[in-house]
DNA sequence: GGTCGATGTCATGAG
DNA sequence: TTCTCATGACATCGA
């Protein structure tokens, strides 16, 4: 409600402001809100003679009218329907309110006195006389433009008030109603800060200044919001909205709190039109919705696409989709997410392997699963493939009567199946040479998959190989727990979740057989190629060894040739020998002392 | 009909 | 204990 509200509070708070403080400085000169609008200070410029000569009296009436309004809350108080009664009282009919409250004033007031305002007024301002006689405020008793104006875009409140204000200027003039416009001045005072600031409840109250009603609401904090935004509401939505809330319409007080607490969920921002706009045509389409569930069920599939919705998802043709739709997404999106169990080999290498259903839609990268990339291709593993093994178990076991949207993939699924058949054997039998490997091992993919589906299309299981072979063991788990089957059908399920696993695992297991193979072969050839090199580095090293002990030997016997002994006579090679020490002194050493000391040693 | 390659399946062990 | 994965062995199928 608050928030409805915001959007017309925002928009003339300021001038609002100003006008309380004004409003409040000049309360002693009688002066009320109009005073400040420009088009009521001419008005008021004459009339303020006479407010000033029955200052007084206005004073001693606002006594008593303070009275009478105080007596008339604590007797509301009391019946406990204050609230509830003012609400609905101005809700259902709060343009009705607006004559009956001009009515009562010319009654209760001084009516002469008001007709003698209103011929002055039409003497010094008949263009506004004009403007007033056809004026909304007048006649705003007829809903329409009541409607209208309140339904108009938050954005707009300025212009509806601009048409509402002469009504309350020409009514203004009257002593009474002036009177009444101080009456409420303590109230204002104290919810001005909260209340009156809000245009539409000003002009609700104001230009219709009833003895009580509009007071009413400015004692209340929260039933202007309420009657603000209710009319607002065209009539005829009143009752859907009744029914969406129930209790609402039972009183006031319960729209409130109804209204209280649904406001801040949807009309956070919205205005009270567009809350209507919000809410009613739901309800409307809601009502529609569950008002005519027989034509849309009649028509077809696309009816039931659309009245699915508004179903409950415990219907035979939801806990289809349920199982059917969910499954899918959400293991389409795991694959996505999680691209296999496998090992880190597979995840990479082979798509069509980690994930069957991926792997064998990706692109064979790699030629050992081209075959099942091919294969998947226009398998039975393909998504269409697979979208009508899920119709399969489901057009079976779907005990509503809603067979419209499985017969169309199951009649497709029936004529596919045999299809398949036809074109193998219509390949193996037109073909005069015989396909490719592609193809056969395609065949084989498909004869595979084709025989776990066939059993379980026998057991009628209510899952697709797929989904059995590629769930997480936790959805697979969850999905079981959904359907109750019979020991076959989980032994089967379990044994094609088995069988699909290790053939994943197979191809797997032989893919990184045969990159280890691949990856030996190379090792091998680098070996191979190393070795050469070790080879030929060792050739190398023999030739330069043997050419550096030539070399030596050739110094050796020269070092030998120089040497002489004290006669001048040279050491012979064969009885001396020279020998090195550690610390790179070089000694002769005779050979055959050399072999009386090792001899003696 | 035997062989070979590819693939699926089973059994088994390890994590 | 159960599940999953890896892997050897075997079976099947088609060329």
């Amino acid at each position: 409600m608050m928030e409805i509200e915001l959007p017309k509070l925002n928009s003339s708070q300021q001038d609002m402001d100003m006008i309380d403080i004004l409003w409040k400085q000049d309360i002693d000169l009688g002066a009320g809100r109009e005073v400040f609008d420009v088009s009521y200070r001419q008005k008021e410029h004459e009339l303020q003679k006479q407010r000033a000569l029955e200052e007084e009296k206005r004073q001693q009436m606002l006594l008593e009218q303070e009275k009478a309004l105080l007596a008339q809350l604590q007797l509301d108080e009391e019946t406990g329907e204050f609230v509830p009664r003012a609400v609905p009282s101005r809700q259902p009919q709060p343009a009705t309110d607006t004559p009956s409250e001009n009515v009562g004033f010319t009654v209760d007031g001084e009516a002469m006195s008001f007709d003698e305002c209103m011929e002055l007024l039409a003497q010094t301002f008949p263009l506004v006389e004009a403007s007033e006689t056809a004026s909304p405020c007048l006649g705003t008793s007829t809903p329409p433009t009541a409607n209208s104006q309140l339904l108009m875009a938050p954005e707009q409140p300025p212009l509806v008030q601009t048409p509402l204000l002469p009504p309350t200027q020409k009514t203004w003039p009257d002593l009474d109603q002036a009177w009444m416009e101080l009456l409420s001045i303590p109230e204002l005072e104290q919810c001005l800060n909260m209340q009156m600031q809000e245009p539409s409840n000003y002009l609700s109250t104001n230009p219709v200044p009833e003895a009580q009603d509009p007071s009413y609401g400015l004692f209340m904090p929260g039933l202007p919001d309420a009657v603000v935004t209710q009319p607002k509401c065209p009539p005829e939505f009143m009752g859907n909205f009744e029914v969406s809330f129930p209790g609402a319409a039972t009183g006031p007080a319960n729209l409130l709190s109804q209204m209280s607490l649904k406001a801040p969920d949807t009309a956070v921002s919205a205005s009270p039109d567009e809350f209507c706009d919000i809410y009613y045509p739901d309800l409307l389409s809601t009502s529609k919705a569950t008002e005519t569930p027989e034509p849309c069920s009649t028509v077809g599939g696309v009816c039931q696409v659309i009245e699915t919705p508004s179903s409950s998802p415990l219907e035979p043709l939801d806990v289809r989709e349920f199982s059917a739709g969910d499954p899918i997404m959400s293991k389409s999106e795991m694959i996505m997410e999680f691209p296999d169990s496998d090992s880190g080999l597979s995840l990479d290498a082979s798509p069509n392997i980690s994930s069957p259903e991926k792997s064998m839609f990706g692109d064979g990268s790699l030629g050992f699963s081209d075959s099942d990339m091919d294969d998947s291709d226009s398998g039975p593993g393909s998504e269409s493939d697979y979208s009508e093994m899920f119709s399969l178990p489901f057009s079976t076991t779907s005990p509503s009567g809603t067979t419209t949207t499985t017969n169309t993939p199951m009649s497709q699924r029936k004529n596919r199946n045999p299809k398949h058949a036809k074109t193998h054997l219509a390949e193996a039998s037109v073909h005069g040479k015989p396909p490719f490997t592609k193809d056969k091992a395609k065949r084989r993919s498909e004869s595979r998959l084709s025989r776990d589906e066939q059993r379980a299309k026998a057991l009628q299981i209510p899952f697709t190989v797929d989904m059995i072979i590629n769930l997480p063991v936790d959805d697979f788990n969850e999905m079981m727990s959904k359907h109750q089957l019979n020991e076959p059908q989980l032994a089967l399920v379990r044994d094609i979740r088995r069988r699909g696993k290790n053939k994943v695992a197979a191809q797997n297991c032989r893919k990184r057989k045969m990159q280890n193979i691949v990856g030996l072969e190379c090792d091998l050839d680098s070996l191979k190629e190393e070795r050469e090199r070790l080879l030929h580095e060792k050739t190398e090293n023999s030739s330069s060894l043997r050419q550096m002990k030539q070399q030596l030997n050739t110094l050796y016997l020269e070092v030998f040739s120089l040497l002489q002994d004290e006669q001048g006579r040279p050491y012979s090679p064969a009885d001396y020998s020279l020998q090195q020490t550690s610390d790179g002194n070089v000694f002769l050493v005779p050979r055959v002392k050399k072999t009386l000391i090792k001899s003696d040693g």
